[in-house]
Formats: structure tokens, C-alpha cells, sequence
DNA sequence: TAGTGGTCTAGACCACATT
DNA sequence: ATGTGGTCTAGACCACTAC
């Protein structure tokens, strides 16, 4: 009897059972992450993959159209199936939430002010799940829309996963497409805590709003593919004009 | 040569084309919405509505996937396909993005502090698509977490959609659920939008906490299954203890 | 034991895009 | 003309639940 390269199907009963589709899921999704097919790239066709994974094409089209719910791959009619690329499109729509009252959603420009190395503090190391005292790069950013400055962002990244972005000559203003070109780390999961905060005389002087305006404040924790935390983010935004955008559906 | 219930099969090209399953998907959500199946209900079995609705099973099935994927179906092996309800838990999870910091989610007891009926201001005629000075209802609600006063909430409903609401005797503190099993209305999709404010001297007041404090204000837009607009509301949230707690993935 | 949804396969045909 | 994903069908078998 032909043994699949996947679990074989007779462990239905083990305790780690998992239904083939979702095998080959996980298993496209490792070969993701270890770079056998990069953003942008096209996977073979559904019967080559089913071959290679010794299963049917039904249950590889089941597998890719899951992961095309879950943004990992884009599938195009007569074209093919795509490991999907942090654009500025995808950027704003899936992980930009601050937009300008009574407008369209808009992707802001980002300004470096400043770039650190540091060691975590008890509060990086938590929220980052570091060891206390484990290398962290700190970017402090400046971002605008429509020419003034809004939005103020603190970007706590751990140095093992950004070994030499301390040495990059330039950091660009779409982090995420960055850090997926750069360091290959794509963002799958995003956790924002928002809050209502009282504008300090730092916030006040770099975003021409006054002291004790209300301000929009949130904390990111982002993952990647691999379900690693390579982001901790506080951000902070003027709220006179700009609110946090959410849709639950 | 059989004839679909559905649209044919041959339609390919007309302008209005839509796949068979996608047709199932709108049929069986045209029915919920007149109630042939209502919240919690079980559907019949797939081969039985394939019969009825004259496509295949597998058909069938991909419609009920996708409407459980929506939250409108739920399935469970072995038991049957029923129609969602808005549970407590459910209306936790999915619609209430509150949290007190550090702790889990937890749905709060509400005390309605007045209901009164009003004629739409240009604001709310502009938000629930109304015409100026169409009747609306208005509710007030104090929120608890953990016994402690931390929300206020202004609700603005359609008198339209809901005749007898200034008659009830009593306004249960899920509200969702309240909708739908007393106006067959369910809120299917929700926008909100997220400021930061500072606390009224009202506020203050109801709140316990002082007049100029940071608060979370968001406004909501709620949606039901068949389209329409149901309800306007501002809710306003101490920002001191409480986050508002979304997940982008 | 009967009935439900879940998995997996196989194959025909359609629609779209490129060459 | 060729190759891709999308739709639709048919049927076998499995897993879970209730009676």
C-alpha cells in the first residue's frame, strides 16, 4: 500500500491526528517560512502539489484556499497561486487603522527621528517574551498625513531576529514589506490595546497639538508566520482629527 | 433538461451571474431572514435541501461552510446545522471590545438610565440613514465591570424597526440578543470608531473618576442580516483601568 | 442503530489569462 | 492552443451524537 509523505491517513485515532488538508496547510506554510517559495513567488499548480504531497487535488485546493482565507497565499484565476507580499495596498487595508475623520483610509509617511540599540527593560522583556537585559532596537518614528504630523510611534524590535538593522543605511516607511524583504519575517498577527491618553509637552511640541489634548494611544504586539513576537509598538496619535477604525464582522 | 429552482446553470454570461453555491449562500440567508428558520433552529440535512434547492450535496455544502464561516450558521458533527443565536458568549467575543487591563474579557451588567423617544437630529438622520425628524429611540446605559461604574452608552434606534420598544416593561442587558429574539433583527456586522476625549463633568460624575480625565469614546454603526442599518451608538469608557482590545489577523 | 456533518477522492467542464 | 484556478457533481468512507 502507497504510503503518503504526509502522516498517513490510518492515524485517525492517534492523539496528535490532524485531517490531511491541514497537513498539507501546515506543511506549505513550513515550506513558506523556510523559504522554498518567497513573497511574490508562484506555487505549482494544484496537481503538481498533489502529487508531491501524494494526496488528491481536492484536498490541495482545500489546503491553498485556506490559506488564501488566511492572507498567507493570493490565487488568480488562468494565473496561479501566490505567496502573498506585505504592498502598501495590503499594508493600510489589513494593519493601519488610524484614519482621518471623514475621509478615505490613507497610508502615512514616517519619518525616523531616531534609532537605538538598548537592553529590554522588565517591561519590553515582557511583552517581547525576552530575557531581561536581551537586545532590543528601538525606532521612534514621526509620521504624516497630508503633510502634518499626526502620529507619534515608539517600535521595540528584539536584535536576534533584526541582526543588522542597527548597520541598514537607511530604514524604510513600509516597515512590514521591510521586514519581510530584509529579515524575512512576515506579519500574520496583529493585537492592538487602545487607550485614551493626555497629551505630554513632548507630544504636544512634535505634533502642534497642546499639552493635556486628549490623545489616541495603542500598544501592538505583532507575530510572524512562524508565531514568533518580532514587534512591540506603542503608538501615538492626536485624536482632534483622526480616529482608530475597527469593523467586526 | 431539469430546470434549477435557482437561477440556471447557463447563465454563465449574464451580467448578474453567480455561482450556484453562492446563490444557495443567499437563498438559505433570504430564508433566516423571513424566518422559515429562526435563531437556534436546525436546518434539514444537506441532501435534503440539495433536493429542494436542485443542485448536489457538495454544493450544499459549501454554501453552509461559508455561512458558518460568516457566523450566521453553526455546525455541529454529528447533530445538525442551526441557525446562530447572539449568546452571552458569543455577544462577548464577538461585539464587545472592552477589557479591563491585565484581565479577561467580561461581559458587563448594564442599567438602563432612561429611554425616551426622540426625532432624529441631522446627526443621527445622517448616521442611521433616516430622514431629519423620522422618530428614534434613545437609551442610556450605565455599564459594570466587576461592580464598578466605567461605561456610559447612548443607543439610538430606528423607531421603525423597533414599534413597541418604549412599551416594554423591562430592557434586558444583552441587548443583541434582545433584538433579535424580540424584532428578529440580528446584528451581523459592526463598525466602530475610536477617540480619545476628555471626561465631562457628567461623566465625571456617573464615573467616579475627575473632569478632564482621558476617556475612550467610540461610535458604533450596527448592521443587521438583511442590510439595514439598526443602531447608532456612543459609548464612552474610563481609560484609566479599561482598554478597547482588537486583533487584526 | 440510525442520522448527522467531516474527509477524501475522482472527474467533467467552465472561465480567465498568456502566448 | 495551452495552462491556470473555479465550479459542480458523485460517491465512498469516517467520526460524532443520540436513542
Amino acid at each position: 500500500m502507497k504510503k503518503n509523505k504526509l502522516e498517513s491517513k490510518l492515524s485517525a485515532h492517534s492523539p496528535t491526528y490532524q485531517p490531511l488538508y491541514k497537513q498539507v496547510e501546515e506543511y506549505v506554510t513550513q515550506l513558506i517560512i523556510e523559504q522554498r517559495w518567497k513573497p511574490g513567488d508562484m506555487l505549482p499548480n494544484e496537481f503538481q502539489l498533489a502529487k508531491e504531497f501524494n494526496v488528491s487535488q481536492g484536498t490541495v485546493r482545500k489546503a491553498l484556499n485556506a490559506l488564501t482565507d488566511a492572507q498567507i497565499l493570493n490565487r488568480k484565476q488562468g494565473i496561479g497561486t501566490f505567496v502573498s507580499e506585505h504592498t502598501d495596498q495590503q499594508a493600510l487595508y489589513r494593519f493601519f487603522p488610524l484614519v482621518a475623520d471623514n475621509k478615505k483610509p490613507q497610508l502615512p509617511m514616517s519619518e525616523t527621528i531616531s534609532r537605538q540599540l538598548i537592553l529590554a527593560t522588565k517591561n519590553i522583556a515582557k511583552n517581547l517574551q525576552l530575557k531581561e537585559n536581551e537586545e532590543v532596537i528601538v525606532l521612534s518614528r514621526l509620521r504624516k498625513i497630508d503633510d502634518e504630523p499626526c502620529i507619534l510611534e515608539d517600535i521595540y524590535l528584539p536584535k536576534k531576529y533584526f541582526n543588522k538593522l542597527m548597520e541598514e543605511p537607511e530604514i524604510p516607511h513600509t516597515l512590514y514589506h521591510f521586514y519581510q524583504t530584509h529579515y524575512h519575517l512576515t506579519v500574520q498577527d496583529i493585537t492592538d490595546q487602545v487607550k485614551a491618553v493626555l497629551a505630554t509637552s513632548s507630544d504636544a511640541q512634535r505634533l502642534g497639538i497642546n499639552v493635556g489634548d486628549p490623545m489616541l494611544s495603542f500598544t501592538r504586539l505583532a507575530r510572524s508566520l512562524n508565531d514568533k513576537l518580532i514587534e512591540y509598538r506603542i503608538t501615538r496619535c492626536r485624536s482632534d482629527k483622526y480616529h482608530y477604525l475597527v469593523n467586526l464582522s
